[in-house]
DNA sequence: TACCCTACCTAACGTTCGTTAGGTAGGCAA
DNA sequence: TTGCCTACCTAACGAACGTTAGGTAGGGTA
């Protein structure tokens, strides 16, 4: 069994891949040196180089990773609310959504925050992969106008991105310790399907 | 008259601000080096000194004139609106955000994508006179809610966050040259005030 | 016991970074 | 005409950057 690789928590990879996640987070990409990383994780910063080819390919797997925690959110929510009410399936997805942003790693999180200023050639790499998420909810919020759940004048194109936008603006000051992700999960698909108007 | 120090454009200090919040808005702030933004003006690298003190200094600058530019057009909207009904009011301050990020050049939009990661000392100048714009904010909506326009059961702050995170991730994606940004204020703020179902 | 592979290390490479010191052309005032 | 001020320039500094080559300890396998 693998005792001294493991000891404790996790080391090797993973560990670089989740301290960097969160280290691109708060200081950004092109804000974080190797040698902070390395120091981070307890190694040298020649050494990164033994589990990654380049500093590039360290933030694709980031991102990359960001997005399968989207996806596998999106799956559950999808299993396990399929045939509910329209407003209880956005809420599902919703809530996925934000489990993603702070429950699962700092992969997604770190992915809406950095993607956009990311070198071109690992944007390349990861637009298909975001594409294909962004597609599901734009397919499932467009069922949902055409069972006339959703107002027929709207732009399903819109509403999800604004929808989008507030859920991932919210890595930037909502706090765990202090607020309840199912509360909030409810009070952002509330004002998203009826408003804030009294 | 000073003929050959503005000729054509902006020059000298302005052009450099203008120049340098297109490019951190494009590549982040530490994604962009002085010698980049020193080529984009025409000019090399050293000579930046001469308008200021450090890079440090020209992004504070830049994150202020983004707020300035903010609180410029909250003004007018509120002059203009100021006993319109609830929801025009909304609009017209809806309008005027988007008019800071997108029609008044790169300040605001700069400031709201790389406010997070500019380095603490910069962020300590800076986030007063953020506080001040978003009071202004939290201070309007909260009228509303105390004249019963606004739900009494959602957190002002919350509604707030949303709105805001919805507006300035449009940065992202909305495209002045395809959308039509008085379409895009109504849209945006009938999703706030009323939903999207039917 | 001998060997090998994993997971690092040391040490350095060349490049780029923000920044500075000192120089200079050209318009303006006296 | 002289002198000054503005707005740059050239040239370089030391530090930090991503990256690489070669070495090594230690557990696992034969």
């Amino acid at each position: 069994m693998p005792q001294s690789t493991t000891v404790l928590a996790e080391s090797g990879r993973d560990r670089i891949l989740d301290e960097a996640a969160a280290l691109f987070l708060r200081h950004g990409y092109e804000g974080t040196s190797l040698r902070q990383l390395a120091d981070t994780v307890g190694m040298k910063a020649g050494s990164l180089y033994y589990h990654f080819a380049s500093k590039d390919d360290l933030l694709t797997e980031i991102l990359r990773r960001g997005i399968d925690v989207m996806q596998t959110a999106f799956d559950e929510a999808e299993t396990s609310t399929g045939s509910a009410r329209p407003v209880d399936r956005i809420e599902a997805h919703v809530r996925a959504h934000l489990s993603a942003l702070f429950e699962n790693g700092p992969y997604t999180a770190a992915h809406v925050m950095t993607f956009r200023t990311a070198p071109e050639s690992v944007r390349e790499i990861v637009v298909p992969l975001r594409d294909a998420y962004e597609a599901r909810w734009t397919e499932m919020l467009r069922r949902l106008q055409a069972d006339g759940a959703i107002q027929p004048t709207v732009d399903v194109n819109v509403i999800r991105l604004v929808l989008f936008g507030a859920m991932n603006a919210s890595v930037e000051w909502f706090d765990t310790d202090r607020g309840n992700l199912d509360r909030f999960a409810a009070a952002i698909t509330a004002q998203f399907w009826s408003g804030v108007a009294s």
